[in-house]
DNA sequence: TAGATTGTTAATCGATTAACAATC
DNA sequence: TAGATTGTTAATCGATTAACAATC
């Protein structure tokens, strides 16, 4: 089991993951493939074959234990381990992201924000003193650092990138439009927030349409 | 045409569009759908596919005019259009996308921000007074407002949601990590931050595995 | 005209759903 | 034990890719 999962279904898993923190905090102990399609609108079906690409988890007759395979859940997407984050580009997404609760709920700690901006270096976001990007090297150097966050604009991202891949960071989660490709020893996490906005824009008009 | 068109899809339209808009910059003037796979690294046959779910783009033995494919993208994508936006949840994320530029770009603007905390209210983020949510109504009612942007915590969502809803803003765009499920007439996009943050866990893991 | 490349139909592939035997 | 519900195989559905006639 876990290889040549889809990638249909490893987006799904925090999804799962969601919904069981969910059943968690209204204590309930465990839950069918059925209930839980109902609560989370896809089908019973869906939910025991993505499941299943990772292991039986559940137990004929009874369902899923709820805290288990939370657990089980948490493990695949590594919310068990800890990463070490640094975030280059403090402007207001830096900033956001630095800031976001979420982050170190989901294994993440925040080392080191940068940015090539001589006149926020020396500022503190979240308890944290900007770098100037000069400082990137040395610092990935000295600090085992396993994940880059990308807020820069479009027209450095790549060299940026190519940059942090080389010092050895594993992932990337890049927040300009710009779609990354990078080679092997390095995954990427785009979020092209405009992309929403015009799918946005798309399905108003669409709606639109229907109303008319 | 423009009926029965698969989600899939249109998530891809704003990458065409991305890839369009790099290429107008550069100046080419025409594209073959092959030339574009190799750049976008999709088949030239989705490509088609795609665009012809919209109509004839392109013309046989010369491909696709850059510009007027260009135009045409940003039309049903609504790019061309102006839609009035609120935030709603000042916080970091509020106010990181109250500064965001490509918000401008395609074709939304910002004419109010809410926040519950009296503290803010008042403050000013981008050139906007923050108000308290309790003017929210009164806003909307004086206001045509499109599309609210909900930069707020999860558990006051659903019920911020169906208020806007009831006040007949079009379009919502989600920043907390619930999932929306609104009746008919509001269109929802999610974004879910902390997913993409879960997903690049379970890819990191993975690269781990196979380095092992 | 000849060459290129589209629009579109047909074939393939993969993902979702249905069904049911296994089993708690 | 009987009932419930899983894990898993088989059937269906939809999306992607290939092929090619139409045509610029």
């Amino acid at each position: 089991m876990d290889k040549n999962v889809s990638a249909a279904v490893i987006r799904r898993l925090p999804r799962y993951y969601r919904y069981l923190t969910d059943l968690l905090k209204v204590d309930i102990k465990r839950i069918s493939s059925k209930e839980l399609s109902e609560r989370m609108g896809i089908t019973a079906s869906q939910i025991r074959q993505d499941l299943n690409c990772f292991g039986g988890f559940g137990q004929q007759g009874y369902g899923y234990n709820v805290e288990s395979l939370y657990r089980e859940l948490g493990k695949i997407l590594g919310v068990d381990k800890r990463f070490n984050a640094i975030i280059i580009g403090a402007g207001n997404m830096g900033n956001a992201l630095a800031n976001y609760p979420n982050f170190k709920r989901r294994g993440y700690d925040l080392i080191g924000i940068f940015d090539i901006n001589p006149e926020l270096v020396g500022k503190e976001i979240s308890g944290i003193t900007i770098q100037s990007i000069d400082e990137l090297e040395s610092f990935i150097g000295k600090n085992k650092t396993d994940i880059a966050i990308l807020t820069i604009p479009s027209q450095s991202i790549s060299e940026v990138a190519e940059k942090v891949a080389a010092l050895g960071v594993k992932g990337i989660w890049n927040f300009s439009p710009q779609d990354l490709k990078l080679s092997g020893d390095v995954v990427v996490e785009n979020v092209h927030l405009s992309d929403g906005l015009m799918v946005l824009g798309y399905k108003i008009g669409e709606l639109e349409q229907q109303n008319r």
